[in-house]
DNA sequence: CTGAAAGCGCTTACAG
DNA sequence: CTGAAAGCGCTTACAG
């Protein structure tokens, strides 16, 4: 019932409390007869070092916080899985700290402090210059997934979702079609925005029809009414783009409902490449950004902190890849 | 950069430290002028308690670890998430514990430990007697998820399993189907088991054709591999029950390739009603089990651990609803 | 290498 | 209601 504290184990090795300490402490100053002693009270009594203790004494806590918005998209879940398990595997807490609906993000954020994080990872919402101001004062350092927020301290990873979207264009323009819409979410996200951005400038240049619709919710059905509403238009879009590759599954399950040939009467272009993108029922074309690089990158960022600690901002662009497959035409149909 | 203590806010007001502190603290003794001081003080100065040395104290964190293993399947996204909004609503902390690959689990679980968590969750792997004794030798509430294990101070919350596996073999019966078979992870896990059972022991009663097949992995191939054999026995299976919706998909999809038609030649069930089920390309019949009761009842537990100490252990199980969709027969075909 | 002492930021009886 | 004091379990200079 009662923690074993360092005392304890003090006491049955017959040493000061200090020399139980440096022996659980990395490059400690500990003989090997001390050493040896310690363990083994240790061990005997199952002693484990008080995480609150250390962190309160030592302002390090070896541990980060995860500022989350609702997972409704599969590549969340990704991305969180490939997170834990980096954050497990170099010994680094993690808390979560998930931005609750209709509460202030800040509080989310500001949680960060709270235990005394070492920093804080923010893949949700978005985030003020203030408050991001308030973590680095705090000495928190401050990494964004996903989004660009331009701040000292501050630093981003995310896509390079403009070339993403570039692609998606380039790949339907070159493939014959000519009559080209964005299906996003209606500029809701940092990405979404990008990636809109990106695809149309390309559009632009090649001097195609340009259209886009937005999604109005994070529901299947949502996203089937969006395209099926999409695909409506006159004159109705050949080559769709969508901002990830739920959409694009959606819109693929909308041509079919209307009775369109994918790729033949529409070409459409996913962005993640999902494990459900690859599905025999889909075989969407799509861009692969896979959330092990998101991860690793954090962690080089997160290493970096270390030693440095006027360096300077960072963004880092995580290239995306195109994955051809059959929801794009094989090759080129033009003259 | 340093910093603001609980002294910082005491001097700024004019007051002692403790009556800071009870100006934070639930029911508190406080006057009004001295609240009124401490809130303006602490608000200037951006106060916020630490929960480090508040934890260390009171041994008391309002914290809850969360241990998990990866996240292969879409329905453990839809856990985390209705699990991390729950707590965010409670305002308990959530700190994550991921069971690495290759690791002792053990580890994961005593994590819960270090930073004394209030209670911790257990969501992968398997536990033993020996480990949950220590953590609730050590205080902590025990809840685990998705599997039993009968020892003290542990709670239980799960599907009810083999009734939903027996709602599978009576749905494929009444609707003609004579050949069964279980496609499920070869009993690596404890639902898997489970569900299995449930589904036997109804086929047998009815005595019915049964066979199994076990998916060797988390990919999508895998499953579309084994579901790929289990349709080439003989006689065929003419209604399958899969342990999950993914793996339920993938065999709609081997089917397809087959040329087996579905639900004619082949009916399928799922488990979750993730929703992909619903999805237009399958149509899934399959088992309603949602990842928001099972946060509820372990909200619940949690809130039970308060007042009563010697309580005794329980197993919630959750009943499991049939969604009829179009992977299944209409009805009866059978005289 | 080792131990005694001070202190991390808080809460909690204890007097007043 | 309020403040001074002790203490939560640890680490970190500081002497030895």
């Amino acid at each position: 019932m009662n923690r074993i504290t360092i005392k304890d184990v003090a006491r049955a090795a017959g040493v000061s409390a200090s020399a139980v300490s440096r022996v659980f402490t990395e490059g400690a100053s500990a003989s090997v007869k001390t050493r040896e002693k310690v363990l083994a009270a240790a061990d005997l009594l199952g002693y484990r070092p008080s995480l609150l203790a250390r962190g309160l004494v030592s302002n390090r806590t070896n541990m980060v916080t995860l500022v989350m918005g609702r997972m409704t998209d599969p590549f969340d879940a990704l991305f969180m899985d490939s997170f834990a398990e980096a954050m497990a595997r170099r010994g680094t807490r993690l808390m979560l700290s998930p931005v609750r609906a209709g509460a202030s993000e800040e509080d989310s954020l500001l949680q960060a402090l709270d235990y005394q994080s070492d920093a804080v990872i923010v893949s949700a919402g978005t985030m003020s210059l203030a408050h991001s101001e308030r973590c680095v004062r705090a000495g928190l350092r401050v990494i964004l997934a996903g989004r660009v927020l331009e701040a000292p301290g501050v630093d981003c990873v995310l896509a390079d979702n403009r070339d993403g979207g570039r692609q998606a264009a380039e790949l339907l323009l070159r493939t014959g079609c000519r009559s080209l819409a964005y299906l996003g979410q209606g500029g809701a996200t940092f990405s979404d925005r990008e990636r809109r951005d990106g695809f149309g400038m390309a559009v632009a240049e090649a001097g195609a029809t340009f259209t886009e619709q937005g999604v109005g919710g994070r529901e299947h059905a949502e996203a089937f009414s969006a395209a099926t509403e999409l695909l409506s238009r006159l004159p109705r879009p050949d080559g769709i783009f969508c901002s990830n590759d739920n959409i694009a599954i959606c819109a693929l399950e909308a041509c079919r409902a209307l009775g369109l040939a994918v790729p033949g009467d529409v070409a459409i272009v996913g962005f993640n490449n999902l494990p459900d993108a690859a599905r025999r029922s889909f075989q969407l074309t799509t861009l692969d950004y896979p959330a092990s690089k998101v991860v690793a990158e954090i962690c080089n960022l997160l290493d970096l902190r270390e030693g440095d600690f006027g360096r300077e901002s960072e963004i880092r662009r995580i290239p995306t890849q195109l994955v051809v497959r059959s929801s794009t035409r094989a090759r080129d149909a033009v003259g």
